[in-house]
DNA sequence: TTGTAGGCGTTATCAG
DNA sequence: CTGATAACGCCTACAA
């Protein structure tokens, strides 16, 4: 605004800022880059150099210099499910606040070339880390493959030891309530069998029914999709299963609609818990029972450990936590309405 | 894997190549670029030698020398809604398509500071183009303030010229849906007051009802969300609507639940109309007639703004149309079975 | 069609 | 604590 520069104003940068504080530009670097050893006046001549100047920083130079983006690339699939769009957002929010960018690319996790194409992608972009949602199987064979000699952490998958959230305790969580509630006929409306996830899922429903010795399995497949949970419905209906537990919630309310053209209701006739707690579960007809995931603290812990491994692998220790092995988050069940007794 | 590299292999670069194939970098740079002044045997030689060094170009240093990051900046907001989401995904699509890459930042788009914030980071990262997700009138004031200097497309936003869904077309075509079916008393269920989409979707209500010598007027302010749908159940039926046009999905969803609790059935008593057509929206109870938007090209078309701006401003003059004041998108309707004629 | 020189804005290294 | 000098890897001139 009140900018009274003489010369051409082509661009500034450290060497402005220098000259104008009476410094040499490594000086300024060093304020930049927070460096101890500086005297508080320098310091503080160089910020007001830099204020009145309007500086700003150029990334690709210090890029250039330090080999490092400061930048975390997100390869993302699925985004429009609820789960991975809720990470993406969380993600960039951690990464923010460690000062670091985040630059997107989306694949299609089930087209193995596309998920390449992404990464070489992100891997040209000079990332210094990756956050890979990897919720099918060849999606984290793809990453094996290329081996990128970059950060990774994988997310929205089923191995257990990492950055997740407790899938089999979650499906038992639910399966479990609709055992409480007195059912015996449960059946499980899964999502793909190629997604981690899903089986993951799958097995929790198996183990907690083979806990409680009953005998009834039933498993539908769907693709996550009301329309697919609305497909199962006759299947359901068919095998006589008293309770359902659905993969997602999607697909429950699918299912519920179904079987509510088919003149079953929910939960009269047939009890179904859902998965993930999506805001809009809360005002399905009836309300859906489901078990929420904690999104925002997976994607915390997933930029907290890229940026701690790539700086300072002692980072983490403020807490009071092993270093290698974080236990995977808890899942919570949501009770409402779509839960009772069978008749 | 079979690199038999005999010195410190520290990184390969343009030198590299232009030493293994016998040509100066400048060469290298040119093959790079697609520099049409390239004899295709050098050229050939070089992209071997590209290949057998597993070269990959830096852009920190690319974008040192060019000015350009050939990144374009995201600044979403409200990321979990769905047209966001939707949009966000699109946009990278569209952007990488053109050789570009995607920042994201994510800002609440009704907090000022967080939005300029948001706009600062994406500066400093010298993206080519921004596009923003303006959704506040808010918004579009701290860009108007902030004037970036950078080539800026505004989505989600009600400027009706732009790059945007004909949100007052969509609204008159949910109520002219209504009234078509016999209703007289239709009532809105806006969205908040200080969304520009709100405003406009508001703004059709109150035409397509003025157009037919509608008298009843009824708006319930909601805040999109479902929660905010089931709230305003009670003033609806209050007030002897016949009919309502909710601003989105979610909220129609709230509002049939809580509706259903107090009694009244729909479409059989009140007949409604959401906005989106969300993946969901069909398996509602009543499926819901809805507005349809398409995201999709609504993404594509910032996109071709921004990428075009950028090199060439007579880029898009390849179809038919004029250059300036390209048509919003329109919207369509989508009919199920939520809505009925009055009793 | 190809090569030579210089610079983009920052950080690293080594002196002072 | 501060300053010189040389990279960082590529691109834009201009020259050959």
């Amino acid at each position: 605004m009140s900018e009274t520069n003489g010369t051409r104003t082509r661009a500034v940068g450290v060497r402005d800022v220098a000259a104008l504080a009476g410094v040499s530009r490594q000086t300024v670097s060093r304020v930049l880059n927070e460096h101890p050893d500086v005297a508080s006046a320098t310091h503080d001549r160089v910020v007001a150099a830099m204020e009145e100047l309007g500086y700003r920083m150029n990334n690709a130079a210090r890029a250039l210099g330090t080999r490092r983006t400061r930048t975390i690339g997100v390869l993302a699939s699925d985004a429009l499910q609820y789960g991975p769009s809720r990470s993406i957002a969380a993600i960039e929010a951690s990464a923010r606040e460690a000062g670091y960018w985040v630059s997107t690319a989306y694949a299609d996790s089930g087209d193995a070339d596309s998920v390449r194409a992404a990464i070489e992608h992100l891997r040209a972009q000079a990332v210094d880390g990756l956050v890979v949602f990897a919720p099918h199987a060849r999606t984290l064979d793809v990453l094996k493959d290329l081996d990128t000699g970059i950060p990774t952490v994988a997310l929205h998958t089923a191995d257990r030891s990492a950055h997740s959230v407790d899938q089999i305790a979650g499906a038992r969580l639910a399966a479990a309530a609709l055992a409480d509630a007195g059912h015996r006929r449960i059946a499980h409306l899964a999502g793909p069998a190629d997604w981690l996830e899903a089986e993951a899922r799958a097995s929790g429903y198996e183990a907690e029914l083979a806990a409680r010795d009953l005998d009834f399995r039933l498993t539908v497949r769907g693709d996550w999709t009301a329309r697919s949970g609305y497909e199962a419905a006759r299947a359901v209906r068919d095998a006589g299963a008293t309770a359902v537990f659905a993969g997602n919630d999607q697909m429950a309310l699918g299912l519920i609609t179904g079987l509510r053209e088919l003149g079953v209701d929910v939960p009269v006739d047939v009890s179904v818990v859902g998965f993930d707690d999506t805001p809009d579960a809360a005002y399905f007809w009836p309300p859906l029972t489901t078990v929420r995931q904690d999104f925002d603290e997976l994607a915390r812990r997933a930029v907290a450990a890229l940026v701690g491994e790539g700086s300072d692998a002692a980072s983490e220790a403020s807490e009071a936590s092993a270093s290698a092995a974080p236990a995977p988050v808890a899942p919570v069940l949501i009770s409402r309405a779509s839960v009772a007794m069978p008749r």
